[in-house]
DNA sequence: TCTTGACTTAAAGTTTACTTTAACTTGTAT
DNA sequence: ATACAAGTTAAAGTAAACTTTAAGTCAAGA
């Protein structure tokens, strides 16, 4: 089954300039022509999916360009690629573990939200330390070296 | 305890400039001046670290802004402000999905490289479909409608 | 007193990732 | 045949979030 650019942009929910665009920086080498217009396989969605992930945790286009290349030399770049797998992993569950920290604290202020709503103020609230939801962040890092340490 | 710009910059791990920057932007109304310096609370660490949380769902700063501009209005804001945590809660964890779902992937390409480097090649690995970690998301999203069904 | 470091501002500059435009080609339907 | 929809390119434009620059203030230490 192969697909046009604009099926494709369809799927994927993008638009078709966003398509041209990761291919001009490179990110689609394995997009064949037909009379000129891309033609996309099926196996162009499973990179498009790995793309996207890539994306999801910023990482520039420039570096998704170097894993491409990589890819494009072949065997012997094996090692340098599970390295760069290895690497995303990693951002990745770290970027994870950073989003709970904040459900928890958006957590917390909706708790803050019902209780200040129904008490019809917050102005209590801000004093009120007791019978919430635990915030298990520091307000200052533990991580913070004060001046006359260094 | 106050701290000055130049000490909060480095406890939260931020250049002076971006601290300015969300001042200029109407991010910080709470922090108050003394000889022209701005003067930081500990207070001030806590909205910092909401806002952090914002940034890191990709909330832009204009609306974070809003947010701001409902707070300086008191009580009456509450009800918006709980709609905005609530949205926001919601954006957080279908970001955590989405992010799942990306180290899952990750984990399937780790899987891939190291099959690959014991065997010194990926040849074989394209088209062998056995034993290898499941990877229960579609080349082409369930959601997609085809052409002749709109 | 003078220098140094940390602060201030407004304004211009930078970066990244697209998006838009303009001019053109091609395949399909009437 | 002709029009239309969808594709093509190179180049310019955009948006957001900072960052840098330039010119100045201020307090503290030598």
């Amino acid at each position: 089954m192969s697909y046009s650019i604009g099926e494709v942009a369809k799927i994927m929910g993008v638009p078709t300039s966003t398509l041209r665009y990761y291919d001009s920086m490179g990110l689609l080498p394995e997009v064949r022509r037909e009379n000129g217009r891309r033609v996309f396989e099926d196996r162009d969605f499973k990179w498009l999916r790995v793309l996207n992930c890539m994306k999801k945790i910023n990482m520039p286009v420039s570096k998704i360009k170097e894993y491409v290349e990589l890819v494009q030399q072949g065997d012997s770049t094996l090692e340098a690629r599970y390295a760069m797998i290895l690497e995303q992993k990693q951002n990745i569950e770290q970027e994870i573990a950073e989003l709970e920290r904040c459900r928890k604290e958006f957590e917390y202020k909706e708790w803050y939200y019902q209780t200040a709503i129904k008490a019809g103020t917050e102005k209590d609230l801000a004093t009120l330390m007791v019978d919430r939801p635990t915030l298990d962040i520091d307000i200052i890092p533990k991580n913070y070296k004060s001046k006359e340490v260094e």
